[in-house]
DNA sequence: GAAACTTACGAAAACGTTGTAGTGTTAATA
DNA sequence: TATTAACACTACAACGTTTTCGTAAGTTTC
């Protein structure tokens, strides 16, 4: 077992001083081209790279960027950190991985760690517990510390930060008007409560473009659950739900839906009713993950460009870090929505 | 904005040494009780953290664990990444997650940056492309420089450390049985080419399965796929073989695939050719994620336990890292799989 | 009342690296 | 010949922390 070599190291093997050492490797004209060549080779050699901790407690800072996501096993949120990921790699950072699991304490503890140790920046998106209880404490703190924190999905006004949202009214408008364009005039909305505010925001696409096509709004025609990770216990209730309404507004003509798993529900339920997809009832819904792409039949979406809002919110992290953005100001950048076609609509 | 606090400033504030400071904080008997309590309540006031790089320098060891995972956008793995991660927050520890996208010179440099940096030990799957060129020089140096490592799920015998692995062939063997002892007797597999470990193993199952119960292997029966990323490529390819397959052997009646995306492809042909899930085929399929889950019907398949292997890999890996293992040669653990039995069957 | 011991603290080295400020040698200039 | 300049290198502090080894006082012991 052979341990990792060190300047020091070198610098006994040839018999020069660690300063020399150092300058050769950085090529510095204080030192002869003859030492440089040496120390180089031998570097080469005994296979030496630099230890960054050291360098990091000298530079005060260190190469890494911490993501903060509130789920891995999720579609949406590992599509940013792919983002992430390829422009970190690219830029010559290192991308560290942590997991909020939607719970409050959790962020907060991560965050701490964080902060304490290898980070120089922070690329976050916030657990539906600590929007629930509004308090941004830690993220305030950290900003006060001087770390640059970009939010990315899930971000509210009260933190004042760099932010990259995905346009959710927008995409929700696009959705709805979708339907609308292929002929459906009776629109079920399946959503969140309105705290989550993707949720939220959906709602109010779904609602202007209604009103855009000058459809009478009818609040039956609305379905609002409980957004938690018991997706076994709401499942079965928002079935439920859907079926009272189907069976009460047998015009429904089009359902969309604020994420996969409720439109992964709804083909469910029409199948039970014996209803064709997308002749009887045409299916959208927010989130272009595994499941509409592989569903028969497969299911128009909302594509929120995940890789995209990870490669902005990396390069804004990144750039602030290296203060290549002259704007003191926070910036917040929209990521608009697409619609992909398939077999639902 | 206010910087982090350092030992230091607390030390000059209060008119005493550096090393009574840290000496008070790690509650030393040499110092007084009264120094003590004065200067944690010096440190709580000036939330004083501290500095786990300069920690780490000291040490010469970090409490940092790096997972290399192939791909985040993958339910498997998405799901061993929080069994990592959650053992290593109840020890302690912080998880730094890097992907190699399934290419073997991103898995190097991967390896060679943290190794560099901050890393502990390594709990990591092998890419595809580097168990194609069999080239683990690599691991074999990361191994060498003395730091812990632990293989998960792709795994190859050529490297010597702990590994934590599926019972491929078991869960197969179960799959299959499974069918048969649904009093199906001709039954088709979808696997991918031999190169890939996993598909091997789950390919001897199938075999082993049919001949414990005395049916005749059929090699028409058997679809072998490359596995590459590009799903919009090979599916297509794959659902013609399968076309092919069920014309030219209407007798099949079980069908069982080595994951879940195939096993969607499979779906749609079985509709294609008008025939009823699990009525006229019944469908099983590795890999318990999304897809079976919120498919119509649901899928039957075969649960990896995914979180327990992350689980079992980061406490391997932390009990090398504190010598808490007497044993210096590799630990094999095998995970047993499990039948989720849904609709489909 | 001196020797031995305890208590409570401080000085300094160490981890690996970088950059500033020397230092000694040789060569060019006045 | 003395002064200066260039060159090629070295010494050392610094980053924040822990830990070993002192060392002053004060306290016991005989």
């Amino acid at each position: 077992m052979k341990k990792k070599t060190t300047i020091k190291q070198l610098a006994a093997e040839l018999g020069v001083s660690v300063s020399t050492v150092s300058k050769s490797l950085h090529d510095s004209p204080e030192i002869s081209q003859e030492t440089r060549e040496k120390v180089q080779a031998f570097a080469k050699l005994y296979n030496y790279r630099p230890n960054n901790i050291a360098l990091s407690l000298k530079n005060k800072k260190t190469k890494t960027i911490g993501v903060i996501i509130p789920e891995v096993v999720h579609h949406f949120f590992a599509m940013v950190v792919r983002g992430v990921e390829q422009v970190a790699m690219e830029r010559g950072y290192n991308v560290v991985i942590s997991l909020s699991n939607e719970s409050f304490e959790k962020e907060v503890i991560n965050m701490e760690t964080f902060a304490d140790s290898l980070i120089g920046g922070f690329i976050l998106s916030l657990s539906k517990e600590t929007l629930q209880k509004q308090d941004y404490h830690h993220i305030h703190q950290t900003i006060e510390e001087g770390m640059p924190v970009v939010l990315f999905d899930r971000t509210v006004p009260e933190i004042d930060c760099d932010k990259v949202i995905v346009n959710d009214e927008q995409g929700a408008l696009l959705a709805t008007k979708h339907l609308i364009n292929q002929g459906k005039k009776n629109i079920l909305l399946i959503t969140t409560e309105d705290y989550i505010s993707v949720g939220r925001l959906r709602t109010q696409g779904y609602l202007k473009a209604l009103q855009k096509a000058n459809i009478l709004l009818n609040n039956n025609l609305i379905i609002k659950t409980e957004d938690t990770n018991r997706s076994d216990i709401i499942l079965p209730l928002l079935e439920n739900e859907l079926r009272t309404a189907l069976k009460q507004n047998p015009e429904i003509d089009g359902i969309f839906t604020v994420n996969e798993i409720y439109a992964a529900a709804a083909m469910r339920v029409i199948r039970e009713f014996n209803l064709n997809i997308p002749n009887d009832i045409s299916l959208v819904c927010f989130t272009d993950g595994v499941i509409s792409k592989y569903a028969t039949p497969s299911l128009t979406t909302v594509n929120q460009h995940g890789t995209q809002i990870g490669v902005e919110a990396a390069n804004l992290l990144i750039d602030r870090l290296e203060n290549k953005i002259e704007q003191p100001k926070p910036i917040t950048k929209v990521i608009a929505c697409e619609i992909v076609r398939r077999d639902s609509t």
